[in-house]
DNA sequence: CAACTACCTGACCACGAAGTCAACAAGTTA
DNA sequence: TAACTTGTTGACTTCGTGGTCAGGTAGTTG
């Protein structure tokens, strides 16, 4: 048994090697990328906190302009995959909920890959705009489309879809980019599993009020 | 007429040179950062913007960092200033419709601010805890229980005055933070006032009804 | 086990940015 | 106008950072 373990661990097959490795830095990245931005990011400082020499990251990763595309690429998906679930057959009360609370979990739990997408839209998406005017823009008319038929079924009053997603794609998000300065406010060290599930609980009532969405 | 003028631009007095090279090192300053972050602006790249060399900046502003927190020191009080005006004497349907109508207008006109102001808290307010921690906890717990008074009168439902803040907080934010997806979204340069005004009425109407304030 | 490939890393380089400085110019004041 | 303060600037220094490279070591494969 240890004998199997150790051997594992001391024998590696080089493509676990770098399986491993990039995902240790891509990790690290993430974490140092979150917190202090592109240019606040130091490849120095990621090696370090990966334990690793700076020059292996350049081996797995030609420019730190690399690193952070790729840092980057996985992060709109996560944030597009759950708009897909809406669609027009469902009650806009149980759609919209989930997708709320989707969302609020996304910002707990991908907390980092929030903020990088934040910080890069902040600037003005230097690395991601094509893929907003592509990927995220079909996605976005399509769940427009949804929302008006909500509308058009009377689910829902007759409001603009495109700015009712900016509400629910801010207010949400905001806990994982504000969540600094709410702790702060509410005087605590961070927020907890409450506070998150009471404010995904305020925006749910708050967004089907407001729709006009009949609740019981 | 154009001797006196000419006069006047040739021979300015030391106060007025300092007083007008502050305010358009201050402007340039701003837009660099809003745009490009602490780290990814330069001092040289704002004595481009302002034409001055560089070493003028560093004349009235010891370093960057000086520079930097000037420009921070302002924002939060602008930021700030429009909460004060919510009492508990007024109906939350005024107050809050008013609040949002200003918040958005906040995004609008000073969209480099805001901007800032968003970037700091992403990355953890490493130069605004301090402030946050007093001047702004301050003015927030007052109108938390602002709005606590105006649930004790019945008068909008029992709701979570922190994360409500928080909901509107974000949402108008976001027209200056995320303005430009929201562009790229909906297919033009850049927000028009329209959006906006749109925005601000979506908002008011979602959060009034959502908290099931009656409006007429 | 030999030849090969993939992985690893310290030493090095080039560059750009923050900040200093000394000399000068322009306004101020007695 | 002389002495002084305030503003202006190019040349320079220092330092951190991204990135290269050559010479290694560890796994792979025939």
């Amino acid at each position: 048994m240890n004998d199997t373990k150790k051997s594992v661990v001391k024998r590696r097959k080089s493509a676990d090697i770098r399986k491993d490795n990039l995902q240790l830095i891509l990790t690290v990245a993430e974490q140092r990328f979150a917190e202090y931005g592109y240019n606040g990011t130091t490849i120095s400082s990621i090696a370090e906190q990966a334990n690793l020499p700076k020059s292996n990251i350049l081996y797995y990763f030609k420019t730190k302009e690399v690193l952070y595309k790729e840092v980057l690429s996985q992060i709109l998906k996560i944030w597009m995959v759950d708009m897909e679930e809406m669609t027009a057959e469902q009650h806009p009360k149980e759609a919209l909920r989930h997708y709320i609370l989707l969302k609020i979990r996304q910002s707990k739990d991908h907390s980092n890959a929030s903020r990088i997408f934040a910080s890069e839209l902040l600037h003005g998406a230097p690395f991601l705009r094509d893929k907003l005017q592509t990927d995220l823009k079909i996605q976005f008319i399509s769940t427009c489309q949804v929302i008006r038929e909500w509308i058009a079924k009377q689910w829902m009053n007759p409001i603009s879809p495109e700015h009712l997603l900016f509400m629910i794609w801010s207010s949400t998000q905001a806990y994982a980019d504000y969540g600094l300065q709410s702790s702060i406010l509410m005087g605590k060290a961070e927020l907890d599993d409450d506070d998150f599930e009471t404010g995904a609980e305020l925006i749910t009532q708050i967004v089907l009020r407001g729709c006009g969405i009949k609740q019981l």
